[in-house]
RNA sequence: GCGUCGGUGGUAGAGUGGUCAAUUACAACAGACUGUAAAUCUGUCGCCCUUCGGGCUACGUUGGUUCAAAUCCAACCCGGCGCA
């Protein structure tokens, strides 16, 4: 593997598990601790290519396999040479390998559940209910208008029951069929103008659309077997199964540097039986994923030899995280009589913020020391120290720029929403930071742009809260360079209020 | 001047005898967001009381009909349009 290397430069005197390292690339070295910004599309959500070098200046970015394969394809972004190619980024990229989308697809659809439970939801032991709640979450409004509507159809359609009954009756008492009938029809229109007139045409509307609301809500989007996952396209219903080597393949035509074993991640609501099935399922799946890979060989978008790292799952369960971490960092396949190991590892999966410190510790203790580990999807600034602190490398998270589009900026003191009207006038900078880009411009600008929905906020907006991330783990791993990791961590999370 | 249509909460605009403090949208005010179904979603949005709930004041103005009026009637005020 002469593409990618990791070397470890210091590891802390202070938190054992703490080092700072660079990841070589065929595209660059990455200096970790890092942030890696996600660009899930192969785009940093409004912000061009070039602004992301020149004013976030992060080390790397990741884009994500199920999003680019649906759209435009990966055959697509092959002949662009590789996503990175295609949206002109010349630093180091991930991709993700299409594993998070079985959860927030799949075992997340419209229950309200994202990657961070909390933990009054898993105490909760009537998980069921919380998922049939969840499944019709309608204000009680819309509630006991669906309640009324639909007792109404109850009753329109026990009109017809009789109607026909008493046709039926008709017919056999050889009546007058015709008199019957006009005599039946006027009853019917005048019970249910009477008493419906004025729900009939909106709330018939109406009620299609609580039908067709219900239905998707309670539809999950992913069927998982042990071959892989069936899912169903957000752009288009169209159906497509993932297998871990479909995985692989789509992820050499995207080009990465770094990309991911395919692997499921499990709900925070999932109990231990299924964190178990779930675990093994991903264990062979990351052994296929590695078999696959070397199989595949050099990217033929790229021309260049991608690295692989496997992901850590278990839940919160203690014991499944170590095993899988051992599982994992042990996996290797014999290709020539050498063997082909994983290159670094992701920690992946959900738990509540309460446990997620013993669970990345718990990973990381059990990971080769010698390979890089990636947490996936954590990037909340508190989980940033943790993740550090208890030997992560790389993070990502969508956190940055997605809270960004919707109005919250990161200061030294905490998140702002920069909607409060508070803001409408003040005409202190946007960031303090004089090498942020954000700084020339106020935060009563950045309000007005927001309020007026103009695309250039989520510009500025994502800029700065990138920038500040990346520049937060940076001093970061300065302060374990210098030796003063727990000092800085203890400042900086006193003054940062959540 | 005559005719005609209209005047509803911050705005637009539904509602045309009780289910109406009034659908909805926007605005406003808060909140959420962790490997992106997200430039998204949620809540509040006449005043008062401690919540379930209750009380009060409101659909141009004033009177009236009615057990009950944003809704019907009359007069007046204001606006659009048409004819003079």
């Amino acid at each position: 593997m002469k593409d990618f290397s990791f070397s470890i430069s210091k590891k802390s005197i202070e938190a054992p598990l703490a080092r700072v390292g660079v990841i070589h690339t065929p595209h660059g070295d990455i200096e970790t601790p890092a942030f890696i910004p996600v660009g899930t599309k192969a785009t940093i959500k409004s912000i061009l290519p070039e602004d992301f070098q020149k004013y976030v200046v992060a080390d790397a970015c990741l884009a994500n396999t199920y999003h680019l394969y649906l759209e435009p394809g990966s055959e697509i972004v092959k002949k662009h040479g590789g996503f990175a190619k295609m949206m002109n980024y010349a630093g180091p990229t991930f991709t993700d390998s299409g594993g998070f989308q079985v959860f927030s697809l799949g075992a997340a659809m419209g229950v309200g559940v994202s990657k961070i439970a909390k933990r009054e939801d898993l105490t909760n032991e009537n998980i069921d209910k919380n998922l049939a709640e969840n499944t019709e979450r309608k204000s009680i409004l819309s509630k006991l208008k669906y309640f009324f509507i639909k007792n109404k159809i109850l009753f329109v359609e026990i009109l017809i029951v009789l109607y026909v009954g008493f046709i039926a009756r008709t017919l056999g008492e050889d009546m007058n069929l015709l008199v019957n009938f006009v005599i039946m029809t006027f009853t019917f229109f005048f019970i249910e103008i009477l008493f419906f007139r004025k729900y009939r045409i909106k709330n018939n509307l109406e009620f299609i659309n609580l039908k067709v609301d219900n239905t998707e809500d309670k539809k999950s989007l992913v069927k998982i077997s042990e071959n892989g996952v069936e899912f169903r396209s957000v752009f288009d219903g169209s159906k497509h199964f993932f297998t871990p080597e479909k995985s692989m393949e789509i992820q050499h035509d995207l080009g990465a540097d770094i990309f991911f074993a395919f692997d499921e991640c499990t709900s925070p609501l999932a109990n231990y039986d299924y964190q178990v099935e779930a675990l093994e399922r991903t264990h062979r799946w990351a052994k296929r994923s590695l078999i696959h890979h070397h199989k595949l060989g050099v990217s033929e978008a790229t021309s260049k030899m991608q690295a692989l790292y496997a992901v850590v799952q278990g839940g919160a369960f203690d014991e499944l995280r170590k095993e899988s971490a051992k599982t994992l960092g042990e996996m290797n396949i014999e290709i020539n009589n050498e063997k082909k190991y994983f290159d670094g590892f992701g920690i992946g999966g959900s738990f509540t913020k309460e446990d997620m410190a013993k669970t990345v510790r718990i990973a990381t203790e059990n990971l080769p020391e010698n390979k890089p580990r990636h947490l996936l999807g954590i990037g909340e600034i508190e989980d940033l120290f943790l993740g550090i602190e208890y030997g992560i490398d790389t993070f990502d998270c969508v956190t940055p720029t997605r809270i960004a589009r919707n109005g919250s900026i990161y200061t030294k003191e905490g998140k702002i929403n920069i909607f409060n009207s508070k803001y409408k006038s003040d005409m202190s900078p946007v960031c303090d930071d004089t090498s942020c880009y954000a700084h020339k411009y106020t935060k009563s600008y950045l309000a007005h742009l927001f309020r007026s929905k103009e695309m250039i906020a989520a510009t500025i907006a994502s800029i700065h809260n990138l920038h500040f991330i990346v520049h937060l783990v940076r001093d970061i791993r300065q302060s374990i360079l210098e030796d003063r990791f727990f000092e800085f961590k203890k400042e900086y999370l006193e003054r940062y209020k959540k």
